[in-house]
Formats: C-alpha cells, structure tokens, sequence
DNA sequence: TGCAAAATAGTACGGTCGTTCTATTTTCAT
DNA sequence: ATGAAAATAGAACGACCGTACTATTTTGCA
C-alpha cells in the first residue's frame, strides 16, 4: 500500500490482450527484456537515438521481433519513459514517503534523488535529456515525458508544503520556491558532473541544500562553510 | 578593446586560404548565411538534428553546395557552437565587463544572461540542449562545446572572486558554491520554462538569485516575499 | 498430442542521412 | 575581355532508419 496516490498517473492503458486469448505468458517477459535494454540504451544516447535496429542487435533478435512488441517506435519510447518514471518512484519516492510529513521526509526526497542523479552521472538521466529532445516537439511522447516530470515535481512541492504546515518551515517561506531551488540544484549536479565532469558537483549540490535549509528552515544552524566531503542533508 | 582574455579562447584556426590565391569574397559571404542559418536550426532541433539537406533547403542550395562550406558535419557543428559562443560573448559577457569589478558586474552577468535564456526560452539554448546530445560522446564537437562553456562559467567565477575581494560579500563567502548556485537557477529556468512551460519560472530564477546575493552578500536586506512581478536583481 | 494462436524471423520498401565525384556556373585579378 | 580558380550544382553511393507484409517457429491450452 503506497502513502499516497497521485504518483500513480499514467498507467498501462491496456496490458496486453492482443487477440482475445488470456494466455500472456512468454511475450511479456521478452517484453520486458527489451524494454530492460532499452532503458540502459535511452539513458545513454536519449529517447531519440532509441532505435529498433540497435535494440534487437542488443537483445540478440530481430528488428520485427522487437518492433511486433510496441507497434511503433513512439510506442517503445512511451513505454520506456513509463518504465523510467516508475522505477524512479520506487527508488526516490515510495521509500521517502515511510518517513514522517515534514523536514525529514523533504530531506529524504531530496537525499533519494541526489542518490539516483549520481548514479545517472554515469548512466545519463532520462527526465533531462528527453526535455531537451522534446522540448518543442509536440505528441504523446513528449506528454507522457512533461506528465511524469509534473507528477514528481508535484510531489515533492507537497512534501515542501508539508514541511510548512509542520512548522519545520519559516512561515514566511515560499514553498514552490524552495521547490524551484530544489530541483535546480539536481540539474546543475547532472550538468556538471555529467557533461563537464567536475568531481566536486555532487558536494557542492549538497551544500546548496543545506544552504536552502537554512534559508527556508526553523532554527537550522547555519553549516560550516568549506567541508571537504560533503557536509550532507542527512540531519 | 575587450576588458579581458580568456574569453577569447578558440579562435578559427584558418579563416579559409583554400588553395592559393587571395581572393575570397563570395564564399566567406555565403558561408555566414548558412552558419546564421544553422545557428537557428541547431537551436531549435539540437546540434545534432542539424541536417546538412535541411540546411540546403532552408538557404536554397544544393547539399553539396552547403557541403562543400564545411567539410563535414563535424566541421558545421563547431562552426556553429564557436558563433554561437562569440554571440553570448557579445551579448552577456562583454557588456558586463563595463560595470565595475564586483557585484556589480556580477548582477549584470546574471542580468544579461537571464535575459538571454528568457529569449531562448522560445529558441533553445546550444550549450544546454548539446550538454545532453555530447553527454558521453568524446571527440571534437563534445571538446568545443565543453571549452565554450568552460570559458563562460570561469568568467562568471573570476567575477565572483572579485566580488569577493571587493568587500562585496561576507568574508566567508564560498565563490565556487555561488557560481555553481547561479548556474543552477539557470538551468531550472530553462528547463521549466521551455519544457515545462511554466511562466512563473522567470521570476522564480530572479527570486534565486536575490536568495543568494541575501546569503553571500554583504548586509544586502532581506528582499520581500511574494511580489507579484520579477522584484529583480537590478539594485 | 494436436492445433490454433502467439511469438518471432525474414525480406523488402521508401526515406533521409553524410559524403564523394564530376560537371557546371560564377567570380575576380590580370 | 579572358581565363584560371573558386563556388555551386547534380547525381549517385552505401548505410541506417521505421514500418509493412509474409513466412516460420514456438508456445500452451484442449
């Protein structure tokens, strides 16, 4: 039973059902090999340079065995960003949502996702780079790319806004501010660390979260400034 | 006579001397067409959906005659990111070097630079739509685009440094953290007003901003929160 | 065990891409 | 005005793309 709801938009309109049979066994497991591939293949050159021929090459089957499974390569690519969307939830969202409404779970939402971003340092994050390649291309891909991007932001606006109600929060703090905030440091930690690969952006993301806490906070005391490590949110 | 140097690294290492002769009037000519012509193209749909056909289309030229201007693709697409550099140089960087050393100049950095993103907004930015195309793509074009980037956030750097020195912010101000704080606000307006498309995001950027100057700065008073437009980091 | 249905393979088509090679036109100093 | 050089055009190439159609194989219930 997952703390709340709205993380779960989008679902699989239609799980599969091709013909009228209820025998569903062997596709949708090489279905989900395939779109397993196509995870690791779009984090690394983008929902756009997903192509069909490279997925079979990878998943050592043909280019219209592959393709039979989606329909379309918009359909792989929405399949994909439901799948992306999804695994974020349960690595960054669910496990925050155990702990209690306020700063704690903020802080949790926020450790989770810098978590996640390091790894993707590596592996490439598919939020950040589909907004680039969708950014003025409209269509469905591009909307489920927008919706589950909106319903993570939502999440974490609520997680701020709760943090206020709490009182852990200045009451004079602008909570889609600190959202805004929020969400721009993990971008420049993505930017830096991945495209111009300074070592130091995963420490300097941090201090600036604790640099927000401060600001937006009840009585936080102010982090030394220059520690070598990071200094973390983690209290 | 530019203010400063650094700026000016990655110069056109040949302006033409194609064969041996002196005369290169028309082609230089026509090849700015084709790079004005790129530039809007690589904007629009990223350095690496710039199409040589497409381009020919555009300027009413034979592929081949486009072609010839470059060489190669590779060589178009730094063509493009090195003008595209000299106009953000042009455009933010050179125009802020007139206002004295320290916040000053720094507030008309940023100034400049929000205004340009707030333009691009429509029209894409190249440093931050190639960032996510050259991710882990090594070679000449991934160079050209990092150095080009390098250059603009050391200037931003250098500017802070001296802000420092100045007297213009605390004694215990960390001058990387800041530039890596301002370059976040940035990128999240870019990212949540071109993808996202959400217009407060402009004034969310300002409102950054001003958060910063209020922690490193020097006795800056506390601007007021919520006001309705951007309260602006011109003074 | 048989047999329909589901899953996968094979092949081909039209399209776009960057690039090469050769022809044609235009430029411009003499 | 002439003629060589520069600029542009044209056509063709091999490669890859998504997709459609038609076999063939594999699956899994009766």
């Amino acid at each position: 039973m997952p703390p709340t709801s709205l993380l779960t938009i989008l679902a699989d309109p239609a799980g599969q059902t091709p013909a009228r049979s209820r025998g569903l066994h062997k596709g949708q497991q090489t279905k989900q090999v395939i779109l397993e591939a196509a995870l690791v293949l779009a984090s690394q050159i983008g929902l756009e340079g997903l192509s069909i021929g490279a997925l079979a090459e990878v998943t050592q089957m043909s280019k219209s065995g592959v393709f039979a499974h989606f329909g379309s390569r918009e359909e792989l690519q929405i399949s994909v960003i439901r799948e992306y969307y999804s695994r974020f939830a349960d690595e960054v969202f669910y496990p925050a949502m155990q702990l209690p409404r306020g700063l704690p779970r903020v802080k949790a939402l926020f450790d989770n996702w810098m978590q996640r971003v390091a790894v993707e340092i590596q592996s490439g994050c598919i939020f950040i780079s589909g907004a680039v390649e969708f950014d003025d291309r409209p269509g469905p891909v591009r909307d489920a790319l927008a919706s589950s991007v909106q319903a993570w932001l939502a999440a974490l606006y609520r997680a701020v806004v709760q943090a206020k109600q709490e009182g852990h929060l200045l009451a004079t703090a602008d909570e889609e501010q600190m959202a805004f905030e929020i969400h721009a440091l993990i971008l420049a930690l993505h930017y830096e660390a991945r495209f111009l690969q300074n070592p130091r952006s995963v420490g300097r993301a941090h201090r600036g979260f604790d640099n927000i806490l401060a600001r937006y906070g009840q009585a936080e005391p102010a982090p030394p400034l220059s520690t070598p490590s990071h200094p973390s949110s983690k209290e």
